[in-house]
DNA sequence: AAATTTTGTGTAAACGATTGCACCAATTTA
DNA sequence: TAAATTGGTGCAATCGTTTACACAAAATTT
């Protein structure tokens, strides 16, 4: 037997006034006398009313659904994202609908559309890898569709973002692995392209000039990131002539690849040789030994990505430019990292 | 300059037909023209026409939408499964919503209500461990709406249902264990009313039977998911009169906690103690050694759950009778249970 | 006490797509 | 050739909410 929805309609046969009345009570409309709201409140969970939000998002033109368009849902990194916005927005009755981009240019233009039919009241997106052109995002700003970037920055555009201080990030694991003594620090860093590898190279490099350590073009090495470049990578290093005796990675999974070498070849880490990752990934801390790298937050960054979506929704925004908030990153200290004599 | 979308009332006013004409026409209607039908292609392209699919679900009573509720969407198997959902279920033209319950019933209850409000055409649901409860599924039911359960069962649902063959995955798993030349293999088992855990449990006990090798209860520990309980677990075994020398865990993270105490002691991993988990864990694969376990095969799992919940939904199904899949679990033999002598 | 404002509610038209019914023309059948 | 069927389209109601406008009654101001 299947149960039949009520609709305003019904509570308000039931209580003798009209459906205007109907929705502007359970809207908290000023002008519905306390009385009446009360009334309609206690009827609608008698009678277990609620609210068809199909109907109303398309009255209003703008849904209660907000879309989050990430490269790979399952990455650690944006799943944990994802997670934060679920936990900000589900407070203030939103829902989020996701998409992902798989990195593909094609599948985010496709994926914005898909949103865009669904009437979505705002976006938060991490650009796919791939994407160089920017239209597709412009075209949301003309819309007057409400934006916030996550993650990967678009210098081009003016949108609300948040993204993690990797400057910052960098800097720290780099300054910790000076305090702990070591002086030849090597620097895996990604491709060139990608702002959040530009940022943590500039970390490092700035680090190391604030504790006058040399900077040693052949110590830094481009690779993606991957456990068998890190591999590669350390390899490139210990062969080299001028042999550093600390790493900091800008991937957890090169870090990796250098650390599995390095007990290999019986370079004990952390005494003869220091490692600090980024990104804080969940194998890091179960590792033999647990490797040091940089958190970054995402939880947190799902939610306030969250908050200022919706603050734009609202039209609640303090100022007319767009906030780029820069998160910081928390440096994880572990055993690949810390020695206790120098 | 905000664009203003068109309607199928601008391509009608346009083609000089009506809005039911273009309606048909763009959903192939068969009494419609040939000719009309292009011509309403035609003008739908040029004007990029795309279809307001709040207005279209309002008055289908259907949105082409479909929930997906799971304890968290960032634990690697339910990213994993939402993601195969996600890829099934997009080239169907659907697109999918996210709650989490954090394994909380009144979260699950919350969730439902608001798909329910959301018009899905359907659910996708793993149940809260928290759930004893099952009136709010049994609704759904009632209500007519499609529902798929996956992982975690409710024997008293007939839903539509895919699982992993959990039986199998531990079967195997400790088969290969004493294919390894162990004899004395224990087991870390999860919170007994669960069915996961109880089948794996089944599976353990049936291949040790087959092969002829003492049931110890004293080897059997019931324990959370946990490294901290690996720990204990292990520590416990260890001291006991009858020492096992290998593990089939139920879980990744209780079979790190024992790895962890193993490596401690000294204990040599494989040579002397044999260790397979349970969830294929991305980090089982980067330890040392690297940990044996049972996959889940996830990805699939979601590919699955979405084309029997589409096959719903389309009223499709073969048989009136809902199908449980169970899916075969693939056995990743790493370092931990390899050994090459006895 | 008249004029003005405020309060509380009803009326009716949206939002954009779908669909049962009706109608005429063209085609087929008897 | 009349009758019946089919093909192609329009009309208008509908899905459930929201909201601009209208209007009477009550409260406030002059």
């Amino acid at each position: 037997m299947i149960k039949k929805k009520y609709t305003i309609h019904d509570l308000a046969r039931e209580l003798d006034v009209t459906a205007s009345t109907v929705s502007r009570a359970l809207n908290d409309h000023p002008r519905i006398s306390e009385k009446t709201k009360k009334k309609v409140f206690e009827t609608a969970r008698k009678f277990g009313y609620e609210p068809n939000t199909l109907a109303s998002a398309l009255r209003r033109g703008k849904s209660n659904t907000i879309g989050i368009i990430v490269p790979f849902i399952d990455r650690s990194f944006f799943a944990s994202v994802i997670r934060g916005v679920e936990e900000e927005t589900k407070k203030a009755g939103f829902h989020v609908t996701i998409c992902q981009t798989h990195e593909k240019l094609e599948d985010e233009i496709q994926s914005i559309q898909t949103l865009l039919n669904a009437r979505v009241s705002g976006m938060i997106i991490s650009a796919a890898k791939e994407s160089t052109n920017f239209d597709h995002l412009k075209a949301l700003q003309d819309k007057g569709i409400s934006v916030v970037l996550f993650d990967r920055l678009i210098n081009s555009l003016d949108n609300c973002s948040v993204v993690i201080d990797d400057f910052l990030g960098a800097y720290k694991a780099v300054e910790h692995l000076i305090r702990q003594g070591y002086t030849r620090i090597a620097h895996f860093t990604g491709p060139e392209k990608i702002s959040i590898y530009k940022e943590r190279l500039r970390g490092y490099q700035s680090a190391l000039e604030d504790y006058k350590l040399p900077i040693n073009k052949k110590w830094i090495i481009e690779m993606n990131s991957q456990v068998s470049e890190g591999r590669k990578g350390i390899c490139r290093l210990l062969k080299g002539k001028q042999r550093p005796d600390a790493l900091f990675s800008s991937s957890d999974f090169s870090a990796l690849g250098a650390l599995q070498v390095l007990k290999e070849q019986n370079i004990s880490v952390p005494d003869e040789f220091g490692i600090v990752g980024f990104s804080n990934e969940p194998f890091t801390q179960y590792l033999d030994p647990s490797l040091s790298s940089v958190d970054q937050n995402s939880n947190k960054m799902g939610h306030i990505a969250a908050k200022l979506l919706m603050e734009q929704i609202n039209g609640d925004t303090m100022s007319d430019i767009a906030q780029k908030i820069y998160l910081k990153p928390e440096l994880m200290i572990r055993q690949s990292s810390k020695r206790s004599k120098t």
